[in-house]
DNA sequence: GCGCCAAATCGAAAAATGTCAATGTGAAAT
DNA sequence: ATTTCACATTGACATTTTTCGATTTGGCGC
């Protein structure tokens, strides 16, 4: 499904520590390339490829100033991935179990 | 850092479209590993898989109980994810931007 | 124009991931 | 005890991801 797919792309960006890093870092505020890659021990072309990553999933928005680009955190994103992560994991009624496959014990408790 | 290490495998995990919509049905309730199988178009292997991970990152309790094992979600992960989540992308104050290293324009604007 | 700087892209190598068929394990039924 | 069933584990393979050095692109200052 679609739905899962778009959603979960912000979720494979996050599970890289570094990019979680990232993130965290941007929500104080706008910052440049240069100044992530100072805290960071890894190569301009990776922090360059991460950055792409997250800004595809839509987590983070890019701005070019000059010769400079400036990250920022994208608050519909953001909202939209909460809200996705509540849908996901928060008590519906709708359980398949209903349908009763007589796979196991538990598919013929509710008869 | 092991802070964002631990809570990043549970965004890996979610970032696995399968993954996640096995998720969003064991947010109905718990169900046996057969009754997952039913609704996907993968080996038993293969889902045998996926669940270890969704074990291993503490978003999902397996329960044997015979020859079936029940999975269901942790509330106590899924509330601690939601609050990393929240903590990486919310406004904070401590923006390493304060700290003026003078590699592009932005750095200097707080002077 | 010329060279310098910030960042993206390319190409390649190493590591991790997703998937399956085959096999192992432990419980239940006969 | 033997078979059957549910699930885990293993080994193999293809694909994807991570990472880097080298190169390219585009802006800025001289």
């Amino acid at each position: 499904m679609d739905y899962y797919l778009e959603n979960t792309k912000v979720f494979k960006a996050l599970g890289d520590p570094k990019r979680a890093m990232i993130v965290d870092m941007l929500s104080c505020g706008e910052l440049c390339a240069c100044m992530i890659l100072e805290k960071f021990e890894m190569s301009q072309s990776t922090l360059s490829h991460h950055m792409k990553i997250l800004c595809e999933c839509g987590i983070v928005k890019a701005r070019e100033e000059g010769k400079w680009t400036y990250y920022t955190l994208d608050d519909d994103t953001i909202s939209k991935t909460k809200q996705f992560f509540c849908a996901i994991t928060s008590n519906k009624e709708n359980c398949i179990c209903k349908e009763n496959s007589n796979c196991c014990k538990g598919c013929n408790e509710n008869e």
